[in-house]
DNA sequence: TATAGTCTGTACCTATTGGTACAATGTGAA
DNA sequence: TTCACATTGTACCAATAGGTACAGACTATA
């Protein structure tokens, strides 16, 4: 039988696995099992294999955030409204707490290896686009970095922690406890 | 031929293999082969296999944050002292950010289900113990819960970063922040 | 030195792993 | 209708997974 399935709505569902089970802890019978698909059908849209899979994967959530998050960063003429649109944003892709990042799970272990690039640009692109913002608000270059690589860690922290207690609102609330703090944080402060 | 290795030696080893691939992608000829244990031996220490192994690694690691960390935020009485005691453990304990968490990892993908008491445990009786501090020091309950919560988020999010940047300076500079944020914030500040 | 208990090497097991071969079926454009 | 191409099902593969069985070798104690 023939599927109407699209390479690009299988690239979602490949996703949630792999955010649930991890690169090594992902299968592909379990792959098969949730797309539907079987494996020729999936090794004829990512003939390298899972490898190939995560990093359409990683590429999906790159190019989600570059978009949603990033530019908008870089572009917007109000820092104010910036910052608080990322953190819009960030709480729904996060379904507030109860989705964890992807690409902190790939960091963590030897799966890193393999997706260095990436991993590596997602968070570094995510910093530079908000120092871009808190420049533009009057930090200074160095408070700029500092408060953007406090933002990125607390909310990649925060992902751990609600996760680990099972509690989603541990993530709600540091979101707007790190929103409060960077507005807190105008040039007058320091 | 007969070893002398006592259990005792195997479960820093074991947690280091942890550490680097994960539960699902620690397999037990990586184990044998770090270790320098065959299976029979592995089995003979843990009966229960790999999930009994991850166990022991985590009271491991419990206990040594329990006597090295938690309990003198808890026990002390300068609570300056203990704070600052506290960021000089956690430097340590994670080599100034070329170690990662092993609760983290296992925190974010399925292997929390597995372990799912410990690794609450883990993150709770830290928030727990540093709130016993800052309250001592006169934050409200509710101040001492977000100021503590926000340290351990930002801790573990340091950890992800750094290691996403393949930098462990970001770790270094997050818990210098995060501990002069932390001393700033006195009960005269808010 | 006998013995009970601790430890280890060898061999083996079944299930699953990621991946491939290939024929067959569907599809859109000419 | 033909034909090129995209997609899929079935069958297969060697390698590895986690785990077990069991005999033998050590070692402490009495």
């Amino acid at each position: 039988m023939r599927q109407v399935t699209e390479k690009s709505d299988v690239i979602p569902l490949l996703g949630e696995i792999f955010r649930e089970h991890g690169f090594a802890g992902t299968s592909l019978s379990e792959i098969t099992r949730r797309t539907g698909l079987g494996k020729s059908s999936l090794y004829h849209f990512f003939p390298q294999g899972k490898q190939e899979m995560a990093e359409a994967v990683l590429d999906d959530v790159g190019t989600w955030f570059e978009v949603n998050v990033f530019k908008p960063l870089r572009a917007g003429n109000n820092p104010e409204i910036c910052i608080d649109q990322m953190f819009k944003q960030v709480d729904r892709y996060f379904s507030s707490g109860k989705r964890i990042c992807l690409v902190g799970v790939f960091a963590l272990d030897d799966t890193r290896e393999l997706f260095a690039n990436r991993i590596n640009a997602y968070f570094s692109s995510w910093i530079k686009a908000l120092i871009v913002t808190l420049k533009h608000r009057g930090l200074s270059a160095k408070d700029a970095r500092e408060s953007a690589e406090d933002v990125v860690a607390g909310i990649q922290g925060a992902l751990v922690l609600a996760r680990s207690q099972d509690n989603p609102r541990i993530f709600t609330r540091t979101l707007k406890r790190l929103q409060h703090r960077l507005l807190a944080s105008s040039g007058s402060g320091e």
